[in-house]
DNA sequence: CAATTACGTTGATGTTGGTCAATAGGCGAG
DNA sequence: CTCGCCTATTGACCAACATCAACGTAATTG
């Protein structure tokens, strides 16, 4: 296990939680393989300690909602493991999925602006998250300045997804979308450290399309065109990505 | 010209410019007309000082950019002022407009996540804004907690806000979606006390159909519509909301 | 003030992706 | 294992919106 010359653990790989010093046992954000993705990059130990005193766990299976449209805003949630969805149901009673959530991102940041959450968030699979109660975040950054800071950038760094999301949606035809969410997964998956080339979709294909703006079929035929064409094999929810730079060249084609 | 007792220029609001005593003379903020819309909100006099001791004010002309895509991340916007756009140029050169901006709102909180703005934002007329330096807000934050927690709700809102455009984005018809332009619009301009039933469009129908995902055609069309339909008056960028409930029941008027 | 350019409107036509429908595969409950 | 349900695939058809094009009107410039 890495360890830096101030005694800071560096990564801890998930799949050894019991490779913990009895130590280390009663810090969890210190030891979090996580930490290099999530609110805690750049604290001190010193730090660390503070932030564990108040982040409680919680798991969660398969279908449970973390939260719901309209709940008090309470605290937001940093996913340790697991995967989630979240999203608003509109007027018409029609559900559009906001956003699709994996280890080392914050969910519930929504929810501040008017202390009542807009969107919902349900578990896609088995999951564990980090509650971090609001207030108290916003009282310790306020002595921390470097959480301070990562939490800002956290803010920021949602907005400007929901930008990419925007021009997506606004300016990308239907394969283009498929490609590019395709390529977003893969990414996300390899800066995770699993397979970028392969992995199974928590999701299903009419929670795509409404990520998307699509309806599900097309969403199928998209992955069935790729699939004939040899940029990725599909088996249901199994996704292999054959041919990233095909995939990528699908962006970049102006049709106009 | 007005100078504050550190030798600080000063702007004073354009609509009472000679209604100042000279002790109001050194603050700004304390007697803006946006107070309430701005981040200054809650903040008691002393507070309010210590924001003006660094915002400074700019002019733009219409036209002009206040930051580009690329630009180093300096400082946030609040508009004080006139009328904004913000845009990205998509990889095959097309503009997308991210976001219409009208006094009161603050500009460049995109800009926080990698220390570089990733959109333009561009005044649609002459403007003024106030500039905020990032590192003393953020600073300033830590020591005043009214402040820092209309700093985070701010960017909660503008999750939020841009989380209603990928609905809208994701899920609306054509004629809804310019139903929902015109109706968010018009409820902006009532709550900074101008008319909501008439007003002059700063932005051209291009520039409407890249934020609403529309080609400009498609948006004269549903104007024409509109205005055949009795719901408004349009007269090139002059409009006049005529039947706002009609404008409304079209949203939630579900095709499907 | 005339000339030029940018912006807006409207019509004809075409394409993308939505809609409807039928079928099949996978998975959980019993 | 088997039933039943949820999910996915595929085809035929259609509507909404994009595209192409022509023309009209406001704004800008020299």
């Amino acid at each position: 296990m890495l360890v830096n010359r101030r005694g800071k653990l560096l990564i801890v790989d998930p799949k050894f939680p019991n490779s913990l010093t009895s130590n280390n046992l009663r810090v969890a954000c210190a030891q979090c393989s996580l930490r290099e993705l999530c609110l805690a990059v750049g604290l001190d130990d010193d730090d660390l300690h503070k932030l564990d005193d108040f982040v409680t766990r919680r798991k969660l299976k398969r279908g449970q909602q973390l939260y719901r449209a309209g709940d008090p805003f309470e605290a937001l949630y940093a996913i340790r493991t697991g995967f989630f969805k979240t999203d608003i149901l509109t007027e018409e009673g029609l559900e559009q999925v906001t956003g699709f959530h994996m280890a080392g991102e914050i969910i519930g940041m929504d929810g501040i602006s008017n202390d009542h959450h807009v969107c919902n968030a349900t578990a896609l699979e088995d999951s564990e998250i980090c509650i971090m109660p609001y207030d108290q975040l916003e009282e310790l950054s306020r002595h921390i300045k470097s959480l301070q800071q990562q939490f800002h950038k956290f803010m920021s760094r949602e907005i400007v997804r929901d930008q990419s999301l925007m021009i997506l949606l606004g300016s990308m035809r239907a394969e283009e979308r498929i490609a590019a969410f395709l390529l977003n997964l893969s990414q996300r998956m390899r800066v995770r450290g699993y397979s970028a080339s392969e992995f199974h979709l928590r999701m299903t294909r009419e929670e795509i399309g409404s990520y998307l703006g699509l309806k599900l079929e097309t969403v199928s035929r998209a992955f069935s065109k790729f699939h004939d064409e040899g940029l990725i094999g599909v088996q249901q929810k199994y996704i292999r990505i054959l041919d990233s730079d095909g995939l990528k060249a699908l962006l970049n084609h102006t049709p106009t």
